[in-house]
DNA sequence: TGGGCTACCATGGGCTACTATGGGCGTCAA
DNA sequence: TTGACGCCCATAGTAGCCCATGGTAGCCCA
């Protein structure tokens, strides 16, 4: 099962390098990809990241749109040119850049959050709040569904 | 039969960890999936714990609604964010987070419910009550059934 | 039908490997 | 030369692995 699940909070230590969870690395290793792709999630106040399946279903939605438009160009350059790949170290730690810790207001501590095919990593007490309001909606999600549809 | 099935309850040991109960543990044997999927119960103050087939299930429900959707990134975070993969020992143990056991005021015991292709835990009193609830109105439910059809 | 035996299960505890984290040192580049 | 980064080693805590034990439920046999 190759998927990014369950959520852990991991510091920083005095060379700002930050260990990824052994589980997501193992998923990553698992992807092939020797490395971890990063950008900043587009409507949330975190980052995305992931390994050649992450960067795979991104190449799958520029290509969704015309060659040349301008909604295409708009998107590459707003998904691939604000993100880094960064190599993870023999420990399975990283430095994550200035630009992102500061974008997160990451401190010392930071919550990387398993999405399925990618993970994200937030601000631990920004993340806890937006899980709570998503449960929320999800809440209410669930029960259109139940209704319309069956199962759960 | 592949169900989850009855119900049980087991104590934590001194180091946390608490036992599956053994029909359960044939279920997810037969699943294939080698460890425990478990996340909060979006509606109950329980876990929701299965295999395989529970993961593929939540797949499908967030396949089924649009790529990059508001809908679909709140369903994602709320379902695989805050769910856990747990590893059986090889007598079939695990060790459930802090943030489980809190959320559900577990404290040394714990009451396994089959759910068919689920099961989940509860506090074992508070389930006690929830099951005399579900069975007032479950004996409504039937009563209004047993109006309209014949039978029992 | 009753008694004894056995296999399974929940639980306990020791030990080890792994993980997250800390810190030193060399190298490369500004 | 100095700072930053990559590589290496050290360490505490913990999660997983293995073996032990007591109780019980099911089974067999008389």
């Amino acid at each position: 099962m190759d998927l990014f699940l369950s959520h852990f909070v991991n510091r920083f230590d005095a060379k700002g390098r930050i260990s990824a969870p052994a589980p997501f690395r193992a998923v990553l290793a698992k992807d092939g990809f020797d490395g971890l792709f990063i950008q900043p999630a587009l409507d949330a106040p975190a980052l995305d990241c992931g390994g050649k399946a992450l960067v795979k279903e991104i190449e799958a939605l520029l290509d969704s749109l015309p060659p040349y438009s301008r909604e295409r160009e708009d998107l590459a350059t707003a998904l691939f040119g604000a993100s880094e790949v960064l190599r993870l170290d023999s420990e399975g730690r990283f430095l994550l850049g200035e630009r992102f810790r500061a974008a997160l207001d990451l401190t010392d501590e930071a919550a990387f959050v398993g999405c399925g095919h990618k993970f994200q990593i937030w601000e631990p007490r920004r993340f806890a709040a937006h899980l709570e309001e998503a449960k929320t909606r999800a809440r209410g999600l669930k029960a259109r569904i139940g209704v319309k549809g069956q199962r759960e």
